[in-house]
DNA sequence: GTGAGTAGCCAAAGCGCTTTGAGAAATGAG
DNA sequence: CTCATTTCTCAAAGCGCTTTGGCTACTCAC
């Protein structure tokens, strides 16, 4: 069934058909009625793929999956999207998913753009330096920037946490309960949030006159595996540190995990703050100690991001183009004043 | 940059550009060659909507995401959809994703066919006597489903696991360590599997003349903070079990945390077998006592079903029509000899 | 030298929708 | 009663691609 056939079937044009459906003021009341009805009856839907050929605009947002055979599945990523469908649900808008290998996120950016099957672009994962933003911003497709580019020209529409300032509230609580060897469970260098992060406890630190020895840093995937192991590493360190600071929960578990194999007391012998995603599967409270973390929620971002991406495609983005959300830190049992040496 | 102004830069006619560009043998190595450069330097992508239009082919694969406000965020679906674009990358196919309400995943379903921007349609959480499947079967659009739905003619192409046999085995597993008192951790009644799963239980409990009192059976969602309740409030029953079956590595988080919680002891006091979906971030061998499981990997499977969906797009699918997988029983250190009453 | 066959190209139709520009009918003003 | 205006409707063009059905210019066999 299509609009041909149902103007024909009601005996008007496609025109005005077109417009009935379309909510134009341009035509009759009863018609327009008519219309409506003849719609229910048939079960008569537009063709997405003409209607995308005609106007221009297709209700969807595009966004590249990373992905690679073996890569993990990333619990951050998805509690992010769940954010982003909820807020599209409300929208009717649907997404456009292009899985892609990370070495290639420009090309397939490029590529999902260049189809004319989008209309807005999303970026997250984001990079120092990263390659996409100028690419972006050469398009001429309305985009948004989850997290920035540390070393780039802030002039994207974004919406980030104040990693910085979250690590570095994060290590003073730490300093104040007279912790002086930290270490940092981080997210890959890379990554923004983890240059970010890191440049929060190296200015607290600092404050103290105190530093953050690399050895005491990791920069991993953010997996628990990947905490467990470089837990156990730094566990075996010379100077065994009193302060962990971790990218995630799900870094968290591992270092928990390595702690107690290493039997020590979370909250006395060693205390932790880790960054709280609200992740669905892993409540910083659930844990046999309950984790002290900086909280902000993906998921709220996720539907931050579709309601501006949204209200940019309708083109009534009023909304700033740049927002930075404070995070919250929530003390529970895994933060203690420091054991004596 | 479109195909006319492309064609015109050329001095071709669009329908030899087009055939250069689609790989048809009617058209001289040279010009081919031309226009595959003129492509590389322009950039030139042909416009997506318009090929969909024109050939009725997308090169996507529809899928409803279950969700609505407050839904949380489901770890198996996205280890799923991790499988779905691993295979889904190779083929350079993408995904809509329609966020739809849980209660009108067949209107959704509907409108996604109808809106003629997919390929091929993909189901799962399947429920039993599923209202989906008539619908499917009413569409042209090649389908697949991932589980089966319980009390219907399996008349349709479907990949699923053996989820009666995996919680039969799991249960004799259990019997023959002389249990006889068991609890059922499962998911949702209507679910498909949920209802399997609980059958292979029955039957393995029957031939020892046992019955599973429904006391001791729970259906909730599949989070942890749900498997701790259920756990919790099963462990307060007057004749406490000894052995405990879960639908999922999720609920068993939760359920450890229970057990923890009481003193017992996991494999001594209390035996608990868990599903194993091979989630990134649950493993069972990672539990302080690792975790008895039947396992089946939900990645695996979402890569068989994007690459059969796929193979019935191309119109290649000669793959069997209906699948189902058989699950391993992995023994790790949470099942042991019932203790003696 | 002729006719059949093939290689290579093109014009134009069509996919299902929106939108422009115009026309017919109804209404109101003078 | 006429002319201007408003209301409603329509035919046709266009979005960017694929595909059908020719057409021309060669090549080759006899």
């Amino acid at each position: 069934m299509n609009l041909k056939q149902l103007s024909q079937m009601l005996g008007l044009s496609q025109t005005t058909v077109s417009r009935a459906l379309n909510g134009y003021p341009e035509v009759n009341r009863e018609t327009r009625e008519r219309v409506l009805k003849a719609v229910r009856e048939t079960g008569y839907r537009p063709n997405k793929a003409a209607q995308r050929l005609a106007t221009g605009k297709a209700g969807s947002i595009g966004l590249v999956m990373p992905m690679a055979a073996g890569h993990p599945s990333d619990l951050h990523f998805s509690e992010f999207l769940t954010g982003l469908g909820e807020e599209a649900l409300r929208h009717d808008f649907h997404f456009v998913l292009t899985p892609a290998d990370p070495n290639d996120e420009v090309g397939a950016l490029k590529r999902l753009a260049a189809s004319g099957n989008v209309d807005a672009l999303f970026i997250t994962y984001m990079r120092g330096h990263d390659p996409r933003l100028e690419m972006l911003k050469s398009l001429s497709i309305p985009f948004l920037v989850h997290g920035r580019s540390f070393g780039t020209e802030p002039d994207y529409p974004y919406l980030d946490i104040d990693n910085e300032a979250a690590f570095y509230d994060a290590a003073k609580l730490l300093l104040q309960l007279g912790h002086k060897r930290f270490a940092l469970l981080n997210g890959p260098i890379y990554l923004d949030f983890a240059i970010r992060r890191k440049k929060g406890v190296v200015t607290a630190l600092a404050e103290r006159g105190l530093m953050l020895d690399e050895a005491y840093v990791s920069h991993t995937a953010m997996t628990d595996e990947q905490g467990l192991f470089a837990m156990e590493r730094i566990l075996q360190l010379d100077e065994r540190p009193t302060a962990i600071l971790c990218s995630s929960t799900v870094l968290a578990l591992g270092a928990v995990r390595a702690i107690n194999q290493a039997k020590l007391k979370l909250g006395e012998d060693i205390s932790l703050i880790a960054h709280d995603d609200v992740l669905t599967l892993l409540k910083p409270e659930n844990f046999t100690v309950p984790l002290t973390t900086t909280r902000s929620s993906l998921r709220a971002a996720g539907v931050r991001v579709a309601e501006r991406l949204i209200g940019a495609i309708k083109q009534l983005e009023t909304f700033p183009e740049q927002e930075l959300w404070k995070t919250e830190l929530i003390v529970r049992a895994s933060t203690g004043v420091a054991p004596a040496d």
